[in-house]
DNA sequence: GAAATTTGTTTAACATGTTAAGTTATCCGC
DNA sequence: GCGGATAACTTAACATGTTAAACAAATTTC
């Protein structure tokens, strides 16, 4: 298994005299979106079969997670600290609550919103998964060095925070790029 | 707009008697795989609004990306190297090729291998949208620091080295897992 | 206080992620 | 040289990402 056959098969032009295509402008497999894209696949492989044991993907398993430090939450919310879209959220909410992980109900207040929380039997499937899953956890900070672990958590929050600032910066209407 | 309403509502529990939800296992919105996806979604948040001004998602540039740095490439070849699953990159490959920017034909020492190059379309289509993707690049660059960005794709390079040490490691067959 | 606007959430439509199964072509052993 | 394993894709099926539109409830305007 993983053989690790020759990647560049019958590629044979060294002098580069047939070159149409060049300058690739960047590595690109160096470019930040695609580095940050593989680290992060690298550390979700490490969970995910844990998670599909307990027939849990990587969303659902971040939805009840965040249900475990509340007791109510509203939707808009839940989205926003687990980091998904609306409409994502919204079919997995659906497919949570007739599953019985969880337990909805519209405000009384605002009958808009609705209110999200864990039910016993999601807090015991998280409870079922948890130990695993910090198992792993712990593996990687061992492994990588809590302390560095840290500061690349740090880099990538300035990076998070820099870009928000270009966001309300730069955008003059972004309509008619030719 | 933004009113930071109290995330922790009607929460009243100072001492966690009557607590259903304890102990969140970790701030989860610091997890690392949490850390890793908002900064690639704030990265790529940047560059969506122009991709798509020219049509294009950005996995489909990603590809057509790849295409630009070489003659021609076999499709596993191209999965590996822009971080495709095999089946996203077939359907992607076959509305790029009925849109004509790209062209496929089989080996004809291997019937089973297909080989992809990017067409003459498809590279004026490129070379319509480099320039401001490498403007965004840049100005994302000199807001981070060229010398940080660096540093922070060395850490997600060694990140990525151990856990992939980790997978040929510890993997006793995964199977019940309770 | 009714119309217009905004807000919270869902639905729709299309593209990709993810795993499993299917297809066809090579390879390998005997 | 035939038959079973492999390999390279592709299809299928289901879940999520992403943008736009629909909807209903609340808020603002006049």
């Amino acid at each position: 298994m993983a053989g690790k056959k020759s990647p560049n098969g019958s590629r044979s032009d060294p002098e580069g005299t047939t070159e149409a295509r060049r300058a690739p402008m960047r590595e690109f497999s160096r470019s930040l979106p695609m580095s940050l894209l593989r680290a992060r696949e690298a550390v979700m492989r490490q969970f995910r079969p844990s998670l599909r044991n307990h027939g849990l993907t990587e969303q659902q398993w971040r939805i009840l997670r965040a249900l475990t430090a509340v007791d109510t939450i509203e939707v808009t919310e839940l989205a926003r600290v687990a980091f998904l879209l609306g409409p994502s959220l919204s079919r997995i909410l659906r497919d949570l609550e007739a599953r019985d992980l969880i337990e909805r109900r519209t405000a009384k207040a605002d009958l808009r919103r609705g209110e999200v929380s864990i039910s016993s039997k999601g807090l015991k499937l998280i409870e079922a998964v948890a130990p695993t899953s910090e198992a792993i956890y712990a593996e990687i900070t061992s492994r990588y060095g809590a302390r560095k672990l840290a500061e690349l958590q740090d880099m990538l929050a300035e990076l998070e925070r820099g870009l928000a600032e270009m966001e309300v910066a730069g955008e003059p209407d972004a309509e008619a790029d030719e």
